[in-house]
DNA sequence: AGTATACCCTAGTAAAATTGTCAACTATTC
DNA sequence: GAATAGTTGACAATTTTACTAGGGTATACT
């Protein structure tokens, strides 16, 4: 699996707050709840997506999580990176040692596979996600 | 990283058995030192390749591995797949749960990038990749 | 003021994956 | 039969993953 869970459910919530994106906070509970996952792991998540600046948090009662953007600003790219780092899939492409000869053929294999994989995550957005979901929710009602 | 050491280390000694494809068997000890890979865990991944039918082997003095197909007729995919498994970003493609219900949106963007990594490593042989490597050696010539 | 709610932060931890190592064994060639 | 080379299975260090636990802090409401 390239994806871990904390891209996955760190994607899911991220999702989730773009759905709601302008109607106040959304709380841990109601998220981890709805994706039935553990409330003190998608804390961590969350917690590194505020420290990367990608939501906002109000405390107290009645609070909760919120993008600190427009669904339209944020990219998966963003998220999945805040959450797992760098998606590459060698690091002979993070610039280190490459004793060249022979070797660089596989490394061009893996700059491929690098912009496939880039090519799809920077270029989707939160809200593309958003627009995507109430196409596939009315088709649904439609049955 | 996207790709363990044994889809990594894995592919560069089949891009080694693709360049000396035709000219006999390869020995273990060659490949590893050429590449600085642990000889014995080399082994293992190379034992992979060969129960899925990818290389052949020949024990005994001037034995070694060889591919057990042409070049042109192994791809990429196949040689990272019968090491790493199968390559999807999320379980949820793998057809079990999936709650519906606005996870679709994420599931949708799951899809996305397991396309565009499989564009690449289907659509790569190991004889492109012999042919890529040449081409890179004769300009290094000319310099 | 007090209490309930909800985020904040750190530490720990069990299980799994990763990345190997070791050693005994079998087959082949010279 | 000695040297070479692949075969196999067991084991082990390290890292990552996926959590759990629990105390701390801010806010709202009564």
């Amino acid at each position: 699996m390239i994806l871990s869970t904390k891209g996955r459910y760190g994607l899911k919530a991220a999702f989730e707050l773009a759905l709601n994106y302008g109607g106040g906070p959304v709380s841990l509970k109601t998220i981890s709840s709805k994706y039935n996952i553990s409330e003190n792991y998608l804390e961590q998540l969350l917690a590194k997506l505020r420290k990367q600046g990608f939501i906002e948090t109000v405390r107290g009662v009645n609070g909760g999580y919120m993008l600190a953007r427009k669904p339209e600003e944020i990219t998966v790219g963003m998220i999945l990176r805040a959450l797992e780092g760098e998606m590459t899939p060698s690091d002979c492409l993070s610039g280190d040692v490459c004793t060249r000869e022979s070797v660089c053929a596989t490394r061009v294999i893996f700059e491929q596979i690098e912009k496939g994989i880039n090519n799809v995550i920077d270029n989707t957005y939160l809200g593309d996600m958003v627009r995507q979901n109430s196409k596939v929710m009315q088709e649904a009602k439609l049955l």
